[in-house]
DNA sequence: CTGAAAGCGCTAACAC
DNA sequence: GTGTTAGCGCTTTCAG
């Protein structure tokens, strides 16, 4: 019975090389490896019989003989795609370069379901893990190191024996602008929670305090999403319908868009009455009207630069640096005055 | 010299939990595929030997052995991922299902690429493929179906011994939709081209085309996006600063948006003057105001079913149907009468 | 029901 | 330079 499973079509090994070109198969892994000295007329012949019949290397065989695989695994939160395009384009790009495969993962429920997918990890030999996430608390970083895989986190501040990170700071640049705010008197300054990205948020908000407390004030103006509502935006639509301020604080392109939305709704001008910033930019903060102020970060760098730690982590290299920093810049649109 | 790579400590192999539960490795495996009947005793020795050692059986041997990797790779265009997101959450709800693991690659340029990511596939024994892409050819997906490996398109009509599909058909929608508003006088019509989607738009295109032809019409109103703009938004923004119509159809939501900012910009009002609709739904097309109208479809289980297909050539069962059309459904927003 | 042994396709000493 | 051989960790006949 014919069915659509691949028909045993005997894919050519490295034996039927070798027998092709009348040289041992020791020679053949020499030439496609190109490692030691083989003779210029052997080598060719052996290219000719892999060209002749269309020899393609077993990589998992390979795998198995040199124990690593030259795939890495990659873990992003579900539903985050539209940040994370093109963080996963940087990768893609320099994992191509360096001829490594990317395995993909996603994970819900934070640290539990890590464990898992290392388990996965493991049993698939992936030479690596890059990490994609903002959730993460350096102990709970602490216990995925025990499993001494190389990983690479993208998100906070982090580094150990198996680990290095790649994260962006919010910190100074959200602390000049809300100063820059206070200086010229505006202090009724919120800034909206998300769940989803704790640690940004946690990094905004404490660039917020700082702020207030060298002008000798203090912020209280964090807005958290009850739980009781799953989406932000709903909440969101519902608090600035009777709620104003001077100027509101998001991370997420979403929120930022939910209170435009729910100011223009409510006849609330922006940036006239609410001045609004977005933290994290997307191609919908510029894309809507008003446009939306953000912070421009280099997402496509930043997956980029982690696959390349990668590579070196896993060449052996010595890494000097551990933690590598990526800035961010203010990118005043119309939503600010 | 101590450095960041995987300190070689030895993974436990099955010959190790053997011993350890003193039996033979035969054994082991057979309890690990619970294939064949052990006895019950031996199997929980076994069973308590893999739990004490902490083994974990390695995929890539069970790979080499079995002559199969239970990995599947994904190629999907780049710069796709806002469309993609859950899509991808559907294919990998269900590989995890089934054990599967997704392994990514992007194509930029189309079916020439695919021949190397073929290759790799190939090199890496993915036992089948998955291609996202609205741009293929049935010709391109015939010379694909040479490398003998199962795959499934998500794109359009199309199967063959080794292709299956999923798709949209949006001639349905779009034509009855087009044929209502002709019914309704309403005759001024564009449709605006766009490269990346070629099928998606060739089928609103042919719907368009045959609506007015049943009143006795002829429609030309397809706009093309110069070679000269790299960006559709840029042209859009242009072109509707001195062209007014009364419907206008996008197909992806970042032109629909451009046409949007475009009008308002010029005082053009939606929907009073222009009605718009945007084909492909997309959070974002609920998210600006107006919130546009557009034909919701089930992205999620498109990739769910796409990947559940491919578990079942994989299996050999036999597939009577091999091209699955996925509805849409027409959600009228405030971008329309 | 369980063990011995061959083999999956390739790499890497070690000889020649 | 090139061939021989012993694994890499697992599955699967084939005996027992």
């Amino acid at each position: 019975m014919r069915t659509l499973v691949n028909d045993e079509k005997k894919r050519v090994t490295i034996y039927n090389v070798a027998k092709e070109a009348g040289v041992s198969l020791a020679t053949v892994s020499r030439v496609i490896n190109d490692s030691d000295v083989v003779r210029e007329d052997t080598k060719k012949k052996v290219q000719e019989a892999i060209i002749k019949l269309g020899y393609k290397p077993n990589a998992v065989a390979q795998g198995l003989a040199l124990k690593k695989t030259t795939s890495i695994s990659l873990v992003i939160p579900d539903s985050s795609f539209t940040y994370i395009g093109k963080v996963i384009n940087g990768l893609l790009d320099v994992a191509k370069i360096y001829k490594y495969n990317i395995t993909l993962h996603t994970s819900t429920s934070g640290v539990n379901e890590m464990h898992e997918i290392i388990d996965n990890v493991i049993k698939n030999r992936a030479d690596g893990l890059i990490l994609y996430n903002d959730a993460f608390s350096p102990q709970e970083l602490q216990t995925l190191s025990d499993y001494h895989i190389p990983m690479v986190y993208l998100g906070t501040r982090f580094s150990n024996d198996m680990i290095c990170s790649v994260f962006i700071n919010y910190y100074e640049p959200v602390h000049d602008m809300v100063a820059d705010y206070l200086n010229r008197g505006i202090e009724d300054i919120v800034i909206i929670d998300d769940r989803k990205n704790p640690s940004s948020v946690e990094q905004m908000v404490k660039a917020t305090e700082d702020a207030f407390k060298e002008q000798g004030k203090t912020f209280d103006g964090l807005i958290r999403i009850p739980d009781s509502y799953h989406s932000s935006y709903d909440f969101l639509t519902r608090y600035f319908s009777s709620h104003k301020h001077q100027l509101i604080i998001t991370y997420r392109d979403s929120q930022a868009i939910a209170v435009l939305n729910t100011c223009s709704e409510n006849g609330i001008k922006i940036p006239e009455e609410t001045e609004l910033v977005c933290v994290k930019d997307s191609r919908y903060t510029e894309m809507v009207r008003p446009q939306i102020s953000s912070f421009v970060t280099p997402s496509y760098d930043a997956g980029a630069l982690a696959m390349r730690i990668m590579t070196k982590m896993l060449n052996g290299d010595k890494i000097t640096d551990k933690e590598f920093e990526l800035n961010t810049l203010y990118k005043p649109r119309s939503t600010t005055k």
